[in-house]
RNA sequence: GGGCGAUUAGCUCAGGGGUAGAGCGCCACGUUGACAUCGUGGAGGUCGUUGGUUCGAAACCAUCAUCGCCCACCA
């Protein structure tokens, strides 16, 4: 073994030999555990909120695997119908095309070609990530399977009324003409105006004033509304006003909807362009007058002069006009709440269209149960109250896209507009008997695709059919992923799977955090600080970071300022990390469902955890026979021995009760504390005098041997689900002479409270007791040596004051591994009554260690030392009096916390009254 | 306007009615045959404010402050 572990070179291999052995597949006849991917877009690439989800995803495929699950981690990609459909028509536009010149067929056709060049690069980085998803169970949302499924639950609830076709104001995106769901808009506080506009009432003189931030849409209005008890204007209601510019004759109306205080209390209402307005439209039954096209800018129903301007520039020349007219009363500076779509950026209009909508209610309500009832658990629990406050107010939901790019809607329409919902057009033409010669077209419109999304737990399973894989895996276990999407993905799929399997798609819900940057921010390209996750991986230069942060950038003025903060923050470059490391580091971070800054001083510490564990491999490899002990070859474990393995299944113990808490982080601190803590500082030191010792039986040094072995075995399999790579590449190694066989440590049986511990249990308790009077021994000689400036390799001489028989024994038993670990010459108990030399002390409980001063240790500096442990020890012994002093603590606080306060004053009191005692010695020789 | 979350060491974060924790960083010493991506020792915190509950609060309750996020139709 290297002395430094390098993972480049290792994980790729070893990816290889799982990946080609079949591993990953679901396998045994456990219980079924199964987790289904959120299916990143086919467009995408690894960002660290995939990286972060996936380590953890893949931390417990791996970990119920082990347990002996029939475990299932479903892999899947998403056609993303907006996203990829720009992608591609961006690609076109390079060509100087645009997809109207090739056509519907030919454009998706690209589409598909794309895909099967470019797209889905993520499934290789998954690979990398270490991801252990069974990919002979690949699925994309398009492929036939899932197409069908989707057709399947559109017919079925089309027929059952929870799907229909509707007129009425959608969010459009005028730039990707199409329609959107509520969700895909983003409200947002932008800078504007608010407009003051006269309208001159039609008979007599006199006029009202109308508020508006949205002049253009004036063109489309047809009323004036005021409040019912709104006194100003109440003789007003029922009068007409003439609308300035078109001419139009509107009334002034009442209604609760206008909030009297706000502005002038009158408001314009334009129906066909406003939400509420069409809500007041519908109650009064006005006229709606839609104004603009289909990209928003003015239609011809408008006068002339407006004809075919942008709405923008509409809106500039209505407020000129209006100026003109003397009509402008004022213009306020106003923040706007602006609309965009969230894949455009464009601002969207509220506009009268056809679409297709989802019945929501009747789904949501039985949604809503399986979470009330636990049927569903969300982790952490208060995500459940975000998912009822959306689901008690939950709105249809616009499922038809005017896009080419996805499943097409499985209606058909004659020349009459009548409509027909089947799987296919032969399908409608026996469903509802039409004749062959009836023409027949079918919907041009495609479905949302979360739409098909909302399947995802039940279609990639083989859905309508059922398969076996569906009895076996649904509902899944778990769902892994992030809060932004409870809404479009989580609940829907709660609703169409109790729908359409008649169970939940999965018994919890873990909500982890978002992963942001070392000062909070949200990774983003236009703020340059986005790190890929296999930058940290395999490691790049500073240039090619610079010149891939600043390319392809929205805003290019923002690269000078991304290339100085890139360059200040890695001068050298980021480092390659490996993909374990990486993995340590997400699962350390996984606090429960809050932000993560990624710090890189963490992914740091991580890698050198994993080349410490590697060298405490090549440790034991280098230490103990490559040859398998014999099965009754005499073997007798040590104190230390029986003390790692008590310490290894407490650890055990905890890292069980930690995943089933879904807390990886306190896993990952967990096996952190006891490999570099336990095993590494104490346990392998403790095994060094055992082996290289002269005087040590061969039966002591097969007991170590295999105590280092079987320990770090242990530990390998405990630590792979969150470092696959490293844990494997290690294990190969130590397995055998640990005396486990096996291909791989995927297969292996995780780690089992008790299996580690050696005879029983009194046994394990006086080690347990004995190993911790030592390491008490060794940090007091040890803090003597730093504190007083000992050279560390100066050996020791040890006197033992105030020692009981069971201080002797322990010191005489553990002789050698005092010397050892505390350098020392020798361990010398003193008699009662013996004289003790000038010396500096450290306290182990009552016993006095005192390490002679004769030429090393200065006397003042030992004073003043003991008097700094003295000042300490006072405080905190006037705390515990104080406490038992008060009657009240005494009388009310349980039994036995009085008794542990007594215990620890009485504690203090003993050691103040040593290092008193050697304070007293020290004076005398000044 | 509603709702949620956060506030603990210089930084990033655990914890949780009775002794304040980790990693990184910092200081000192160290080329002891696993590891300098290391070892040993050390310094560093009145746990955001103000009240309350309690024998006891950093923890529970309330209030405020600051920051962040989500939802919402005052034009």
């Amino acid at each position: 073994m290297d002395k430094t572990y390098s993972p480049g070179d290792i994980e790729r291999r070893v990816y290889a030999r799982w990946e080609d052995s079949g591993w990953f597949a679901p396998a045994g006849d456990g219980p079924s555990y199964c987790i289904m991917i959120p299916p990143p877009n086919v467009t995408g690439t690894l960002h660290m909120g995939h990286a972060f989800q996936d380590t953890i995803m893949d931390a417990l495929t791996r970990y119920h695997r082990m347990q002996g699950d029939r475990t299932l981690w479903q892999p899947g990609m998403d056609h993303a119908g907006i996203a990829t459909q720009m992608v591609v028509e961006r690609l076109l536009n390079a060509e100087g095309r645009s997809k109207h010149d090739l056509g519907r067929d030919a454009f998706v056709e690209r589409v598909w070609q794309w895909k099967a060049e470019s797209g889905g690069q993520i499934a290789q980085q998954l690979r990398r990530m270490g991801a252990s998803v069974d990919w002979s169970r690949d699925r994309f949302t398009m492929d036939e399977g899932l197409s069908a499924a989707v057709r399947e639950t559109f017919v079925s609830l089309y027929d059952e009324g929870l799907i229909y076709r509707g007129q009425r104001l959608v969010n459009w995106d005028p730039v990707l003409h199409t329609a959107l769901s509520d969700l895909e808009v983003l409200m947002g506080d932008e800078d504007g105006f608010l407009y003051h506009f006269r309208y001159p009432l039609s008979e007599g003189d006199g006029h009202l004033v109308v508020a508006t931030t949205r002049p253009e849409t004036m063109l489309g209005d047809s009323a004036v509304a005021v409040h019912p008890a709104d006194e100003r204007y109440a003789h007003l209601v029922g009068r007409e006003l003439v609308l300035p510019i078109v001419g139009r004759r509107i009334p002034v109306i009442a209604d609760e909807y206008v909030e009297a205080e706000f502005g002038t209390g009158c408001v314009k209402i334009t129906p066909a362009h406003d939400f509420n307005d069409y809500d007041v439209g519908k109650r009064h039954e006005l006229p709606l007058y839609n104004v603009f096209t289909d990209s928003a800018s003015m239609n011809d129903s408008v006068p002339e002069a407006y004809r075919g301007l942008d709405r923008f520039d509409a809106r500039k020349a209505i407020v000129a006009e209006m100026q003109s007219l003397g009509l402008l009363d004022k213009v306020e500076n106003y923040t706007v709440k602006t609309p965009r779509g969230d894949r455009s950026g464009a601002v969207v209009e509220p506009y009268l269209t056809d679409q297709w909508y989802v019945r929501i209610e009747p789904l949501a309500k039985p949604a809503i149960e399986a979470v009330e009832t636990g049927r569903i658990r969300f982790v952490p629990e208060n995500w459940s109250k975000t998912y009822f406050d959306w689901m008690h107010n939950i709105q249809d939901w616009c499922i038809s896209r005017q896009l080419w790019w996805g499943h097409r809607i499985p209606a058909w329409y004659d020349e009459s507009g009548g409509i027909y919902v089947g799987r296919d057009e032969a399908d409608v033409r026996r469903k509802y008997g039409l004749a062959a010669g009836v023409p027949l077209r079918q919907d041009e419109d495609v479905l949302d695709t979360w739409f098909s999304s909302a399947l995802w737990p039940f279609s990639t399973l083989g859905w309508p059919v059922q398969t076996r894989a569906l009895r076996e895996f649904y509902p899944g276990s778990v769902l892994v992923t992030g809060f932004d999407i409870i809404f479009f993905w989580v609940a829907r799929m709660i609703m169409l799977g109790l729908k359409f399997m008649g169970d939940v798609p999965f018994r919890e819900v873990y909500i982890h955090g978002l992963i942001r940057d070392q000062d909070g921010q949200k990774m983003s390209k236009s703020k340059g600080n986005v790190l890929d996750p296999l930058d940290l991986i395999d490691g790049i230069d500073l240039e090619s970071l610079v010149a891939k942060r600043t390319s392809g950038l929205m805003q290019p003025h923002l690269a000078p300022r991304i290339e100085k903060a890139t360059r200040q923050q890695f001068p050298a470059g980021i480092e390659a990390y490996g993909a374990d490391a990486l993995r340590f580091t997400f699962a350390a971070l996984a606090t429960t469902g809050r932000d993560i800054r990624f710090d890189l001083g963490r992914i740091d510490g991580y890698r050198n955890f994993c080349n410490k564990l590697w060298n405490a491999a090549r440790f034991v490899l280098m230490n103990t026979s490559a040859e398998r002990p014999q099965k009754d070859a005499p073997a007798e474990h040590s104190a230390a021995d029986r003390w790692i393995r008590a310490r290894f299944d407490a650890t055990v113990r905890q890292v069980h009760r930690h995943f089933a808490e879904y807390r990886l982080d306190l896993v990952a601190q967990a096996v952190y504390e006891f490999t570099w803590h336990e095993y590494c500082d104490w346990y392998v030191e403790m095994a060094k005098p055992v082996l290289k010792g002269d005087a040590v039986s061969a039966a002591a040094r097969a007991g170590t041997g295999a105590t280092l072995l079987e320990v770090l075995e242990g530990l390998l399999r405990l630590l792979h689900p969150i470092m696959p790579f490293i844990t494997e590449e290690i294990w190969q190694q130590v397995a055998p002479r640990a005396g486990a066989a096996g291909a791989t440590i995927m297969l292996q049986p995780f780690p089992r409270a008790g299996d580690a511990l050696a005879g029983d249990a009194a046994a394990a308790d006086i080690a347990v007791a004995d190993i911790e009077w030592v390491r008490q021994f060794v940090l007091g000689v040890r803090q003597i040596r730093g504190e007083m400036d000992i050279a560390p390799g100066k050996a020791l001489p040890v006197l033992l004051e105030n020692s009981t028989a069971e201080d002797r024994r322990r010191a005489r038993e553990h002789a050698a591994l005092l010397r050892w670990l505390a350098r020392l010459d020798t361990v010398t108990p003193l008699d009662p009554d013996e004289p003790a030399p000038p010396a500096a002390t450290a306290l182990v409980g009552d016993l006095r260690l005192l390490v002679p001063m004769q030429g090393i240790i200065d006397v003042g500096a030992e004073r003043s030392r003991l008097e700094k442990q003295q000042a300490k020890l006072r405080g905190e012994l006037a705390k515990a009096e104080g406490k038992l002093a008060n009657s009240k603590f005494v009388g009310n606080a349980p039994a036995t916390v009085v008794a542990q306060e007594r215990e620890r004053a009485a504690d203090f009191g003993r050691q103040l009254e040593q290092l008193g005692e050697q304070l007293t010695k020290l004076a005398a020789l000044d």
